[in-house]
DNA sequence: CGGATAATTGACCATTTAGTCAGGTTCACG
DNA sequence: CGTGAACCTGACTAAATGGTCAATTATCCG
């Protein structure tokens, strides 16, 4: 079945590979690729390990399909940047829209951050292609902004690798901050204020 | 001989523990503690397989005594902040170590981001003790120096966050920078830059 | 309803992997 | 040099794990 060209889903194939998907992206999420065993996305799904295997052909499709098919929803912020907008209103807009994605699908971002420092078997070609394309663009309007004196100076790419790496960290290092922050605290909302003002100052003109 | 209590190791005892972390540092880094095999790090470490379980009890022990052998070292620029420096070079100097850190323990780096990323069985304990006190007292500072006005205000928890996760960032997601970047860059010797101006502006008075 | 197709599963296999052990070799040191 | 302890290894085991398959059950649709 899961050999089959192109021939539309039934109700239950697509029902079941969402619950497969859904189990999986828990168990890798959590374990990593290695990690995570047939079992565990079974039972998170409520199949039998033979019925799952009915569904995708092996672990790695399963893995492979959960990043391609999540990359879309993972990079829209990214696509969202509106160059007629205010660019210190988009930038914020792009930080906070990263930081709300950490807070609501930190499983995705695990997924991702696992799959990067393995070293990316299954997302070289897309890292070193569209995403390095969607972000030479973002560069190139972030630039011109720059040039224009309506955003402060810094080396772009940077600017985006800083906007990665705090928003994801409150996701991937969620056991870390809630450590070291003790109860008592809203870490996404207390990081929100702080990366508004952080780039506030950081690129106000 | 690995349940010794506290006898003085050997020549040879010595010599080979380290051979055995420095292998399994690697192989735990690139793979994670699942990902790790006890085959790869005996092969790294140019010993056969039995002869690691001669120095370590179990693949467990090995992860334990690396992790907490390392946690000195990745704590030593926390430590080094002196609470009677300028409070702006003092920061600068903390991103700076960290970020040094990343470039020159890569490995280190990435072992901590695995460890805490799986819910940092091996580190709850610290996470929540001894780096806690330890991210308490430099808050502590900060928010004193901020109160004296030497230091632009934000909080101090999530500053301390911001200089972990962009340093580590460069170490842990090597790959997806490499990739974004292109060939010709140096992406530490440019982040270096990027994060002092980014933390002057944030933090000049 | 009835037959074809889709969906499901218990039992199984092959491989990998953490860990053991009996016996051999090397080393420190009197 | 001799001997006891330290060091090392080939060959093994038990468990875990990815994956298969023949047989069974559920579903769809004419």
């Amino acid at each position: 079945m899961s050999d089959n060209p192109d021939q539309p889903l039934t109700r239950i194939q697509r029902q079941n590979r969402q619950i497969i998907l859904q189990g999986a992206l828990t168990a890798f999420s959590t374990n990593g690729f290695r990690g995570a065993t047939i079992d565990q996305i079974a039972e998170a799904a409520g199949l039998s390990k033979p019925n799952v295997f009915y569904y995708f052909g092996s672990k790695d499709e399963i893995h492979r399909n959960l990043l391609t098919g999540l990359l879309d929803m993972w990079l829209a912020p990214l696509v969202a940047i509106n160059p007629n907008g205010q660019p210190l209103d988009e930038v914020l807009t792009y930080v906070r829209a990263k930081l709300d994605m950490s807070r609501d699908y930190p499983r995705e971002s695990r997924l991702f951050a696992y799959e990067v420092m393995r070293g990316a078997p299954h997302l070289t070609e897309i890292l070193s292609g569209r995403l390095r394309n969607l972000v030479e663009d973002t560069v190139t309007l972030l630039r011109r902004w720059m040039d224009e004196g309506r955003l402060a100076r810094v080396e772009p790419h940077h600017l985006i690798f800083s906007i990665w790496s705090m928003t994801q960290h409150y996701a991937d290092f969620e056991v870390q901050v809630q450590a070291v922050l003790g109860p008592g605290h809203d870490p996404y909302a207390e990081a929100g204020e702080f990366l508004d003002q952080m780039y506030r100052r950081m690129l106000a003109v």
